[in-house]
DNA sequence: TAAACACATAGATATATATCTATGCATATA
DNA sequence: TATATGCATAGATATATATCTATGTGTTTA
C-alpha cells in the first residue's frame, strides 16, 4: 500500500491516535501503555494494544526497544515529519513554504 | 470528532485519496471526476463519488462552486496545510523547523 | 410545461476491521 | 527446573463503512 495511505489509515483510528499521542515524547512498555489509555478513557485489552502496535511498527511509526521481558515503544517523530512533508507536496503544492502556519501557533 | 482524526479518516480511503489528488490543482464536475477516477483504475458510480464528496465537504477539504446544474469541486489546499501543521505540532514536537524536509525533495 | 440532465440522498448489502478470548513464546525468578 | 511475567499471535465476532441500486431535487432546454 502507498506510504501516505498507510500513514493516514493508522492515524484514522481513535485508539491508535491516542496511542501515538501517549508515545510521542516518552517510551512506554505495553502494559503501561494499556494503563495510560485507560487513563484517557480508552479501555482496551493488552492483545488489542499489541495488535495496534504491530500496525504502528508496519508503518515505521514507532521505535522499539526490548529490555528483558519488556518491550518499550515510542513514537518515530521523524517518520511523522516525512509523511507530513509528503502530504504537503502532494496535496498542497500551491501553498508556498512561508504560508505554512508557524509551529505551535495552532494551540 | 477531532479535527485531525477526521482529516486522517478521510484520507485513509483509497478512493478519496485519489479524488483528492485529482482535485488538487484543478476543479472538476462530479461526472468528470467519475471519469477521471475511471482513468486511474478506480471504477465507482456517481452516487459513490457524491457520497465521498460529502465527506470531503464535512471535513472542509474541498471548495465547492455551483454553476447551473453542475457542481465543481477542488481541493482546499489551505485546510490540508493547517492539518499538516497540527499533525507536526502534536506528533513531532521535538523535530525543529529546519529539520523538516524541504518541499519536493522527497522524490 | 414537459423532458432531460446533473447531482444528492436513502436504504440495502457486502466487505473491512477493531476488539475480544484463548493461547503461544520468550525471559526472569523462586 | 518449575513457575510467573510480559508480550505476541490466532481465530472468532461484532461493528463500521464503502459501494450499489433506486429515487429525489433543482436546473436547463425543447
Amino acid at each position: 500500500m502507498d506510504n501516505l495511505l498507510a500513514f493516514a489509515r493508522v492515524l484514522s483510528d481513535e485508539t491508535r491516535y491516542q496511542m501515538m499521542l501517549i508515545l510521542c515524547c516518552t517510551e512506554f512498555s505495553v502494559s503501561d501503555l494499556v494503563k495510560a489509555l485507560e487513563g484517557r478513557g480508552i479501555s482496551v485489552t493488552q492483545p488489542t494494544v499489541s495488535h495496534h502496535l504491530a500496525e504502528l511498527r508496519d508503518a515505521n511509526l514507532v521505535i522499539v526497544r526490548k529490555a528483558g521481558r519488556q518491550t518499550f515503544y515510542s513514537l518515530n517523530q521523524e517518520q511523522v515529519t516525512v509523511c507530513c512533508g509528503q502530504l504537503m507536496t502532494k496535496f498542497a503544492p500551491l501553498i508556498s513554504i512561508d504560508q505554512i502556519p508557524v509551529r505551535g501557533s495552532e494551540n
